[in-house]
DNA sequence: GCCATGACGGAGC
DNA sequence: TGCTCCGCCATGG
């Protein structure tokens, strides 16, 4: 157990077909700016637990690659479609209409 | 116990 | 608009 179970569950809130961002998850999760806690928080239970982590990506609005995910990278991405995200021809997603925006009824915990 | 690195973000140039 | 540098905290050697 860890701040990270508040990553977890704010990840879990992120409703299908919607994104969140590493930024946009630490400050809901209570740590602003530890964006990078996110990512490895990500990195380290996306192996085994139920977190949704491929609705997470960069303020870029763009899957994070890395050498660490064994080139698996693209299946965040046919996760996301799957979900009804639509990709830029870059491979970037429009925050304006995915980006999950919080406050509406989830209300979170309080 | 210390040093280096990392799924990032934001400011600066 | 695009690239670079610094900062934050946790993990691994």
């Amino acid at each position: 157990m860890s701040s990270y179970d508040a990553i977890y569950a704010v990840v879990q809130q992120i409703p299908l077909g919607k994104v969140a961002t590493y930024g946009q998850v630490a400050t809901l999760a209570k740590l602003p700016g530890q964006a990078r806690l996110v990512g490895y928080a990500l990195y380290r239970v996306a192996a085994e637990a139920d977190v949704p982590w491929h609705r997470v990506i960069n303020a870029k609005g763009e899957i994070s690659y890395s050498p660490l995910r064994h080139g698996m990278d693209y299946v965040q991405r046919a996760l996301l479609e799957r979900e009804g995200v639509q990709f830029s021809p870059e491979g970037k997603i429009d925050l304006k209409t995915y980006l999950w925006r919080p406050d509406l009824s989830s209300a979170s915990f309080n």
